[in-house]
DNA sequence: AATGGTCGACGCGCTTTAGC
DNA sequence: GCTAAAGCGCGTCGACCATT
């Protein structure tokens, strides 16, 4: 039994067809016969592509990745394939179907609103003015009604709610459906707020959520993405207002800045890689990767001997996110009363590489493994060489140290100055 | 060096399909 | 009627190559 996959890239189909297109040669057998493991070669281009992508996998491992669909990962590699199984050997997935297994306590969402279905509801800036609407700190008042910021997934990036805003949007970007991203200055003033598209009625969005959500915050990810994208998985908390449904919303009963930490590293987008075969990441994939559950973070990590892992991250995950006032409400919500933290992209830089290389850690990678899954994210590569090649020195590099700490059985300590979770904030309001 | 053309990448917006 | 998943089509951008 085999399935071998193919792209059209180098018109292996003809120049008829459009490149990406795939197409696959399926052998299979009649249901009288058992059969122990079958063949899969994924993203060939050529006949002589097959030898170097061929994998084999039995019923037991295809069920170990993806056991609520039983669908296969779709590896390119036969060491995909394998760092891929021990992973998973090691780390269980978000969520199974049979046996029902939901750890996060999580419910999901597709946003708030269909950007299609419920555009009736929708304003733009323009309307409301000429309708005497002011705009006041992101929200347009008009005596005492409110209109909220809509939110759509190209606004948010990694530990960062303000990535892209209409403000200053060009015409070429508009018909394209693209966002300038947030200045430098803009990222430096604790006030500003991403200007989105349309405002809602603050009725309508209280009405969404009413019985589901009491926080002042949403946990979400963008549904559309693609393998040839920077990074798969994107994954932002985001202030508690209107959302359009291509922000998928995750909604955890409690610590889901921990859950956001680990959806936002290398070694959980390597994984995701893996079994993502069109343009969208949905409720199913997501069900099926492996995350670490909460109770993981209760116990020390293995680097240090004095530190819970729940404080080790969560001091991380605060200050890259706690960046302006319009988030504050997930700032309190970790007991932090302070005002935001500056954006430093250099302490920003160090934080998230060493929660990247903690979850390789995490995750029972080998060193080998890490440079091999850190190569493997081709468009990064391509794109900033040097920002790249930064990265993944310094993830190595906090490696290493984490490492020979448990060698040790000494504390691992932090390459950041302040540590983490004191670096240097706005004044207050 | 400047100009023109091609092609793949990008990031959706919207629709369809399936199932409850 | 609703939710979830997946498919299709689109217009620009930028890289690259060829020609003037």
């Amino acid at each position: 039994m085999a399935l071998l996959e193919f792209e059209n890239e180098e018109y292996l189909l003809s120049e008829d067809v459009h490149h990406d297109t795939r197409f696959c040669l399926l052998s299979t057998v009649g249901s009288g016969t058992q059969v122990h493991s079958a063949r899969f070669s994924f993203g060939a281009r050529g006949m002589s592509d097959i030898d170097n992508r061929l994998f084999e996998m039995s019923p037991e491992d295809i069920s170990l990745l993806n056991p609520n669909t039983n669908t296969i990962a779709l590896f390119r590699s036969r060491r995909d394939a394998h760092i891929a199984l021990g992973i998973y050997r090691r780390v269980r997935i978000l969520w199974t179907d049979y046996p029902r297994s939901n750890p996060w306590d999580l419910s999901f969402m597709q946003g708030l609103f269909n950007m299609a279905t419920h555009s009736g509801l929708f304003r733009t800036q323009k309307l409301l003015e000429r309708d005497g609407w002011k705009l006041e700190d992101g929200i347009f008042i008009r005596r005492d009604e409110r209109m909220l910021p809509l939110y759509e997934a190209k606004m948010v990036h990694l530990f960062d709610h303000r990535f892209g805003t209409y403000e200053g949007q060009t015409q070429a970007q508009s018909n394209v459906g693209i966002l300038p991203r947030t200045s430098p200055q803009q990222k430096a003033d604790p006030r500003y707020r991403a200007l989105p598209r349309y405002w809602v009625r603050k009725e309508e969005v209280a009405d969404k959520v009413a019985e589901r959500w009491d926080k002042g915050w949403f946990l979400g990810w963008r549904d559309i993405t693609n393998l040839s994208n920077e990074r798969t998985i994107i994954c932002a908390s985001i202030p508690k207002t209107a959302v359009g449904d291509k922000f998928l919303l995750a909604l955890p009963p409690a610590r889901g800045h921990l859950l956001q930490a680990n959806l936002s590293t290398f070694v959980l987008d390597y994984c995701a890689r893996q079994k993502i075969s069109g343009k969208s990441f949905k409720y199913f994939l997501l069900k099926q990767l492996p995350v670490l559950a909460p109770q993981q973070y209760e116990t020390c990590a293995p680097w240090f001997t004095d530190v819970v892992l729940e404080d080790w991250i969560t001091s991380r995950v605060l200050e890259l996110t706690f960046t302006a006032w319009d988030i504050a409400s997930f700032a309190r919500d970790l007991g932090d009363s302070g005002s935001p933290f500056v954006w430093d992209e250099e302490r920003r830089f160090a934080m998230r590489a060493e929660l990247d290389a903690a979850y390789f850690h995490l995750y029972g990678v080998g060193r080998d493994d890490v440079g091999y899954i850190m190569d493997s994210f081709g468009a990064f590569q391509r794109n900033d060489f040097e920002r790249f090649a930064r990265t993944k020195a310094l993830i190595l590099d906090v490696y290493d140290a984490m490492a020979r700490a448990v060698e040790r059985g000494e504390p691992y300590k932090t390459i950041l100055d302040p540590p983490p979770g004191e670096g240097p904030r706005h004044p207050d309001r």
